[in-house]
Order: structure tokens, then sequence, then C-alpha cells
DNA sequence: AATGAATGAGGATTCATTCAT
DNA sequence: AATGAATGAATCCTCATTCAT
């Protein structure tokens, strides 16, 4: 091992003991945003929770909303990669219906094991006001051109959903994001599954009983 | 004229003054929040818009979450009753999924018509976070026990809907108020009664495309 | 006495209430800055030796640089009224030394008076870098200005002067400010008067020594 | 060679490496508290300029007073070598006056070709207030010593400057600081060398027109 | 020697709320 | 009723300095 080669793990691994950091202040911050709320939690409860200094969080991030939109982001990343793997894993169904519903479904299985992004992202990122619509509409823009995406490509083969595409998009984010927040505070007695298939037969169907 | 009905005429005088003051606060405070959301409003900006000073403010509300409460209140009273006033008006008619296009979509003529108030409830109530969360939840619990009821009746005559009555309830309300809201800030080139339409439609017959 | 009079004169009142709280403040400022200098001050300080609370200050005043600005106006405007008034006083003499005497005399006289304003103008006004730089460069200019105008009036009658008036100006300036400062650490034994004497005369006439 | 002089070798080596990053941190910190300001200027700046991390400069000086001190101690020397090497290569003269001449000329053209120390010298050091005082009290004393020795001299051949010499050497000192201070921020349109020389003439003759 | 993460005191500023008038 | 001056807790953020590695 030479002298560069040391220098370079050194370097490596400080790098990601930093980016760990980073990642322990984020969940740190993400557990304390959501049981608080953004304007009611503090640098303090943050740093306190992630077992540091006040001032060890600015060695990460360089305000309280750049902690904020980097929590948003990745939480953003987690949500699409979730959905995108479970939609690749059942591609092979011939069935046009299956990964709209597959779809849905990841999505809601995501929400169910990570309450607090609901929070985060239902709740608290109206909290920001102005300074934050602009990356909050990137994530919104995001997330609905993923759905409108799938939903044109269903509606190309003639199948799954009749309307304006983009509207369609942001209908299915409005529903499954209240829906998933709704479960927070409210217990219908439905599971996250339930929901989600009712949501899908919402949206396909209606809700008019049929005589057949 | 007695000297007490002089008190009486003058307490009457100055009631409906303190009334009319706190009408006129709440709407300062209305459309500040609307603009600034409610964080970044301060007591004095509402006391400048509504032309008193500072403290004034204090004489006709105990603190700005009470302002803030009232003005919910209110608004919630306004819309219910803009609902109430079309539903009962075209009550005649003997469909059954009349009344409940008309009470979809004059829920939207009074967003459409009252914008700010969009914001207070879509943007600005959650910012108040858990020591809101009551009162807004009651003022939720309202207007889907409305929408309950109502979808309740029509299933008893065998009519318009299929689901569990709460959860189509909130649905409702998840879609009138997430659609309502996007519109502040894009414009999909849809009026609002089109809106209005789409979600009546799509939960009455949904998106999936029919042989006819 | 009319209502509106009372008014007017409530009003008045306030206002004069208002505008001696802000001389007091400014006063209790200048104290501490010249005891402390303008970085290591904190606003607790003023409001303390104000006999006020720390966010009272910002009702008068939008920071602390605003403060300072205020502070500095003031002193500037002390300082050229003094000035104006000692020369106009000994307008009446045709002696075309003695105006350009008097003033350097008065100016030294005030600073003998005042010794935090010397320590505000001599070394603090350093402290706020750029962000003072053009006002205290607005103060040097119509400082500069006055003795300019000064010296042009005198050159033009044939007297006292030699040079371009700009460099005369600011060395006055420089040499009246670096000599009333020093006097503030040091003792040389000389009184305000001395100096002022020496500073007129060396512009004057120079330190060689001469034959006659 | 032995291993006793192998460690001296390198300890050598070593201290000449140390004192050479001493030179190079100092550089740095010049460079950056003339353009930022001694406030507004932190470690963390400086240690970048010098290619170094945040920590290193501690291994180098105490703290950020300590390295002003430093750094102010170094540029005094230099102005110090720079005008008696210039003071003694003119020495041979016989002249009372040109000396003098030399020595101001000698200060204006360090000033002139080292601008972040007048920045230094005659804004920075007034930040520090107290703390600096002293030290800074230390050169002026220096610098002002250093002129007296030389105007007595010229007093006792009878020629060049009458006065008190402490005060003489003090209003040269506030002259030259002050107009190399200016000559910063405003172009007057003249040379450093012609400054120089009105100081001169300026302090020899004063600015009265003669007749002859 | 050098690094850079961690610390935490310190300070400016904001703003809801109170209260004497 | 209304005013607006006064309060001071609260909070974000900065940055000199320390220290384990």
């Amino acid at each position: 091992m030479t002298a560069s080669t040391r220098t370079r793990r050194r370097r490596a691994v400080s790098d990601e003991d930093k980016s760990h950091r980073r990642d322990e202040i984020m969940a740190a911050a993400k557990e304390v945003f959501a049981r608080k709320g953004f304007h009611a939690t503090t640098i303090a409860d943050i740093a306190k929770q992630a077992g540091l200094a006040y001032g060890s969080i600015y060695w990460y991030f360089d305000s309280k909303d750049d902690l904020f939109h980097a929590l948003m982001a990745v939480e953003e990343q987690a949500l699409r990669a979730h959905v995108a793997a479970a939609v690749g894993a059942s591609r092979q169904t011939d069935d046009g219906e299956a990964p709209f519903r597959t779809a849905v479904q990841a999505t809601f299985e995501f929400f169910e094991a990570d309450k607090a992004t609901v929070k985060l992202l239902f709740r608290d990122a109206y909290a920001l006001g102005d300074r934050f619509e602009k990356h909050l509409g990137g994530i919104y823009e995001r997330f609905i051109h993923d759905i409108e995406t799938f939903i044109v490509a269903a509606q190309q083969r003639g199948e799954v959903v009749a309307g304006p595409p983009r509207m369609v998009a942001y209908t299915l984010a409005a529903l499954i994001g209240q829906l998933a927040h709704r479960r927070l505070s409210t217990d219908d007695g439905v599971t996250a599954a339930e929901v989600a298939d009712f949501v899908v037969s919402l949206v396909l169907d209606g809700l008019r009983p049929r005589d057949s």
C-alpha cells in the first residue's frame, strides 16, 4: 500500500463518515420534524436527537431550510425507487391494469412503512411557503410526471384510463397523499392495501352501483 | 327615552360596532394570511391591513391562533351555507345524481370565488400543527359528515355510490380540496365547473374506457 | 380646546416622547460605543445603558448599523453647526486668517468637549467596513467640502493658502482628526487650543525655522 | 553523519518549513484582512487562502488576534527597514532637508507598493479596539520615535523643523497615514511622489503664499 | 504536521403579547 | 375602545477554538 493509496483510502473513509453523519442528521431531523412540525422544530431539537451540538448541524447543512430540502429530496428518491422497483417486478404480467394497481399499492406501502415522510410531504412542506414552493413544486411535478407517463402509456394501449393525463395524474397524487395522511390520525379500520384497492377501483370504475 | 334605554341602545350600537370591527379584522387577516402564509404573517401586518394599531387586535381576539380559528370557523360556515343553499334550490329535481353534482359544483364555485379561503384551509391550516389539529379536525369532520349524510341517503335510495361512506366522503373532500388548491398555482386551462364535472364523473363512473 | 386640537396635542407630545427616547438611546449608544467599540458593543449593552429591554431598541432603530448611522449623522450635524456658529460669530473681523483659525479651533473645542464622538468618528466608523463606507464617505465629503469651500474663498482673496484645495482640505481633516484622537490616549501636555494653533501655524507657515 | 546531526539537520529543515508556512499564512491573512476587514475575515477564509485546513492555522498562531499582531509586527519591520535603507543610501548628501524628504518619500513608496498594509494599519488596527491598543500603540510609538529622533537631529543642526518634536512626529505620522489611506479609495490624480512632496513642503513651509 | 469535525458561547433580530394611558 | 411603547423569550446562525486521529 503506497502513501497515496493510504491517503485515498483515508479520504474515502472520511467522506463515508461525513455522508454517514449527514444521514444520521437527516434521520434525526425527519423524526423531529414529523413529531413537532417544521416550524416548531428547532435546530437544537434536531441536534439533540442526533446527539450533536447545535452548531454541528451547520457543518453538514447550510440552514434549516437546506436540511429540510435535502430531506425532501432523499425521500422523494426513495419513494420513486420503491415504486419503480415494484412496478418493474410485476412487469411480466400482460394485464394492463396490474402495473397501475401495483404502483398505487407500492406507494401506499411506502407511506405505510414510513409515516414520518407522509407528515413531511403532506403537512410540513406547506409550512415553508414560498421559499419551498419551487422545490416542492419540482417534487410533485416529477411525481405527477411519473404517473402521467404511466397513464399515457396505458391509454395508448387503449386501456385503463380516459381523461386528460395531467389532471388524472394530479388527482391520483392528491388522493393518495390525502388518504395516506388521513391514515395517520384516523383509524378507518382498513388496511393500506384496502385503501390502495379502493383508490384503484374508484379511479377505474367509479362508485356507481351497476346492474349486471 | 330613559337612561337605561339609552344605555341599551348604546350598548347595542357598540356591540354592532364591535362585531363589525371583528369582521374587518378577520377580512384583513384573511387577506394577509392568504398572501403571506400563517407563520410569515405578523399581528402588525394584520393590524396595518385593518387600519388599526398593533395592540388593538387583542381587544377582539385573544391571540393569533384565536384569530385564525375564528376565521376558519366563519369560512366553514360560509362554505356549508353556500353548498346547502345550492343543494336546497335543486332539491325539487327527482334525479338522484343531481344533488351530488350540485354539491360538488357549489363547493368549487365557493372556492373559485374566494381563493383566499382555499389557501387558508389547504395550506395554512397545516401550518398550525398540533394546536390546530383538533379544530381543523372538527371542520373536516363536519364537512365530511355532510357528504357522508348525503351519500348514505343516496345509497338508501339505491343510487349514486357504492362504498364505505366515510371513506368516500373523505375521498371527495380530498379531491375537491386538492384540486381547488392546485388551481391557484397552475392553470390547466379548465374551468372550475369542468373540474367539478370531472370529479363527479370520476367518482361515479371512473375513468376506464367503456364500450358504450 | 377642541377634540382635534387635543388629538394634535397628544400626537405632538407622543412624537416628542418618541423623539426623546430616540435621543436617549442614541446617547446611551454613544457612551457604550465609545467605551467598548462598535463590535464589542451589544444591543443588550445599549439597552441596559438606556434603561430599556433589548427588543425596545428595535422600536426606534432597524438595526445596530442603523443606530450607528443615525448617531453619526447627528454628530456630524452638531459638529458642522458648532463650527459654523463659531465662524459666523467672528465674521466681523476682516482678517483673512482669523476665520480659518477659528474654524480649526472650534473643531478642536467640539472634540474636546465630546470625546465619545472622536472615538466614534476616528475609530469605530472604520469598524463597519464596506457597509458604512458610503455613509462615512458622505460625512467626510461634507466635512472636507466645508473646508474646501473655505479655502477656495480664502484663495480668491489671495490669502491664506496655496495648494490644491481638496488635498489641502483632506489634509486638514486628517490632521485634526488624528490629533484629536491621539489626545484621548496620550497626554502631550498641551491644551486643545494649543494643538489647534499648532495645526494652523503648521498649515500656514510650516515648521522651517526662519531667519528674520 | 551521526544520528544527532541528522536530527539537527531535520529540525533545521523543519523549522525552516515552519517558518515558511507562517509566512504563507501571514501573506494569506494579509490579503484577506485587507480585502474583507478584520472582523469580517474568518479563520476559515485565511486557511482557504493559504491552502490549509481550518485547524492548521492554530499550529502556527495562538489565535486570530495573535496572527494579526504578528502581521502588524512584520509589516512594521518591513516599513522601518525600507525607510532606513532609503535614508541610509542618501546620507552622503549634506543637505539637511534631503533625508527628511527621503524618509517621507520612502514611506509613501512602501505604502504604494503594499496597499494591503495600509488597510491593515489605518483601518483594521482600529477594529481590534482595546486589546490591540497596547500593541498598536507600540508600533506607532516606534514609528513616531524614529521620526522624532530624526527631527531632533535636524533641529540640533539648526535645520528643518521648529516645534515640539513628538507632536511634529505624530503630525507627520498622521498625515502620511491618512493620505496614504485616502489614496486607496480616491483618485486625486496625483502620484505618490507628489503627495510625499506635498507633505514635505507643507510641513516645512506651509501653504501661505509668499511674495518673492 | 495537518486535518476537519465538533463544540457552544454569543449576538442580532423577531414578534406575540401586555399594559399604562 | 384604542393606542403603541415596552417586553423578553425564543431562535437561527456564526465562528474562534479545541482535539482526536
